[in-house]
RNA sequence: GCCCCCAUAGUCUAGUGGCCCAGGACGUCACCCUUUCAAGGUGAAGAUCGCGGGUUCGAAUCCCGCUGGGGGUACCA
């Protein structure tokens, strides 16, 4: 098993899903998962991206047993550094040689010229089949004189058809005329191998027995059979994972539209076991109720027969749901753990965090534990914890059912009662106020809702009485006070 | 245009000829719990299994056509 990027940007979720169901797979049957870099396209190539690429794999988990900063028997593990080692061309060469592959001399432009020519005269489709594919040494030697540069296609069938089964598909043939594929380009005129050759080259060297990627490839997949066919080499087998499809359906996914680069799920607060599990089941279930799985059930578990053959929508709202799920599960201190950068890069504590710092987010998270859907909500969560609230505006001070006046009356009252609680603590804030609501003839909402509001500056916030004892005796006596002179007399 | 793939509620899916007038989950709505928000609990709405033919005693499940969606159509991957 084999994922093999380009790194022509940072990895995006699909991609991200295509290298878990290889990982899944490989780790289920015992066998080698390996990484490669395909950047064969020096155009596209973007400065830093396999190092992104190679983060976000492994943010998620997904360990591999050969790749480019590990090494292995087969190394390199990068396509350019093959490509200088000489590689690839003693493969096209020995095509050549038999005939099975030509040199072809038109150039890009002449190409496109002949493309629109075609098209003009009201041909459907242009599919190139060079002249020089019946060219005899003579012509070849007389054109390679010239000096002219050319690049090196797969001589493809005329007639006949080319078949292959897929597994996602029951193994069923798919299977498409010879009339309709072109001479693919193997080998550009820069001397640089395309993906089509290139891969599977490296494939057949890394002993690859499965390939499992994109839909996308499958138009592709006859090409490499003929190719395989013509190397006298055996075929692997072919699994094409559907697409994630964008939201609206319109659409598979992109990272430049779509903003979902593995990257920002870590920046949000994704749990990478909750990512994985959500991406495990786009597009593959285990039976008709069960979710929730560990890595390690995952792995049990997951088959490609039980991978679907049609496309899956991009759904937010279940990923989300899920890394809540994931996040209620965890350990209070692991949570403390994982919650410490993003309080740290809002500015609520040091980076890194203090002693004093940690240990009072340890005492915070029970708070805001099961109201956590992203790690990143923290920090608005926690912020009147951590750092002084504005005094909240009139408006928000006064709850339902009451005025200006009966607002100051209540606050000042708990204020009173709180300045002399003999103990700052859940229970004796809980025995102190819920009697002074019934007390001023409010319901407890009314008051505690005034409070919350005076103390958080927020009228959402965890459970009260957990929160004043947090926020501490003193702050809150601070904040009470000030919220009374935002009421008008 | 041409070629290939796909098709169960808004979404992800279970279902491989009778157990399905279709099960689970997200989302939505209601109620309960409740000091707000969550979480949790209970319940509801939501699918003529894309449409039309056929095969069969019987079809979401098999076959054909249509429609719709996706992908490909590069000296990109």
């Amino acid at each position: 098993m084999r994922f093999a990027p380009s790194p022509t940007g940072s990895l995006h979720i699909g991609g991200v899903r295509t290298a878990l169901f290889n990982w899944l797979f490989a780790r289920h049957h015992g066998g080698q998962f390996l990484l490669r870099i395909e950047d064969t396209d020096e155009t596209r190539y973007v400065e830093g991206a396999e190092a992104q690429i190679l983060a976000a794999l492994r943010w998620m988990g997904l360990d591999w047993d050969e790749g480019p900063d590990i090494g292995g028997p087969h190394a390199p593990y990068v396509q350019s550094q093959r490509h200088a080692l000489g590689i690839y061309r003693g493969y096209a060469d020995a095509l050549l040689e038999r005939g099975l592959a030509y040199k072809s001399f038109v150039t890009a432009e002449e190409l496109e010229q002949q493309k629109a020519a075609a098209l003009a005269r009201g041909l459907k489709s242009f599919r190139y089949r060079g002249a020089e594919r019946d060219w005899d040494a003579a012509q070849v030697a007389a054109a390679e004189a010239s000096g002219k540069p050319y690049t090196v296609r797969l001589k493809v069938p005329l007639t006949g058809t080319t078949e292959f089964s897929d597994l996602i598909r029951g193994g069923d043939e798919i299977s498409i005329e010879n009339n309709q594929l072109y001479d693919i380009v193997l080998i550009k005129s820069t001397g640089m191998p395309v993906y089509h050759f290139a891969h599977l080259v490296d494939d057949h060297l890394m002993g690859i027995t499965h390939v499992i990627r994109g839909e996308e490839w499958v138009p592709s997949t006859p090409y490499h059979v003929l190719l395989y066919k013509a190397f006298g080499w055996d075929i692997p087998q072919f699994a094409h994972v559907p697409n994630i499809l964008r939201q609206d359906g319109r659409g598979k996914l992109s990272k430049r539209k779509d903003d979902v680069g593995a990257n920002r799920f870590w920046e949000r607060g994704y749990l990478p076991e909750a990512l994985t599990n959500y991406l495990a089941l786009q597009g593959w279930s285990y039976d008709d109720h069960t979710e929730i799985m560990s890595r390690a059930e995952l792995i049990e578990r997951f088959t490609l027969e039980r991978v679907q053959a049609s496309p899956a929508r991009w759904n937010p709202d279940k990923l989300l749901d899920m890394n809540g799920i994931y996040i209620r599960a965890l350990d209070p201190d692991d949570l403390t753990h994982r919650l410490l950068p993003f309080l740290s890069a809002a500015g609520l504590i040091d980076t890194p965090p203090t002693a004093a710092q940690q240990a009072y987010v340890r005492q915070l998270v029970p708070l805001i534990h099961e109201r956590l859907k992203e790690l990143g909500e923290a920090p608005a969560l926690l912020a009147c914890f951590l750092q002084e609230i504005d005094p909240p505006p009139a408006e928000l001070l006064i709850q339902k059912k009451m005025d200006a006046a009966s607002t100051r009356t209540a606050l000042a009252s708990a204020l009173e009662h709180l300045t002399h609680v003999e103990a700052w603590d859940t229970p004796t804030l809980e025995a102190t106020l819920r009697p002074l609501a019934e007390e001023l003839g409010l319901k407890p909402g009314q008051l505690f809702g005034t409070l919350r509001v005076a103390a958080t500056g927020s009228s959402v916030a965890p459970p009260l009485f957990e929160t004043l004892a947090a926020i501490g005796r003193e702050r809150v006596l601070q904040r009470l006070q000030r919220a009374l002179a935002q009421l008008p007399e």
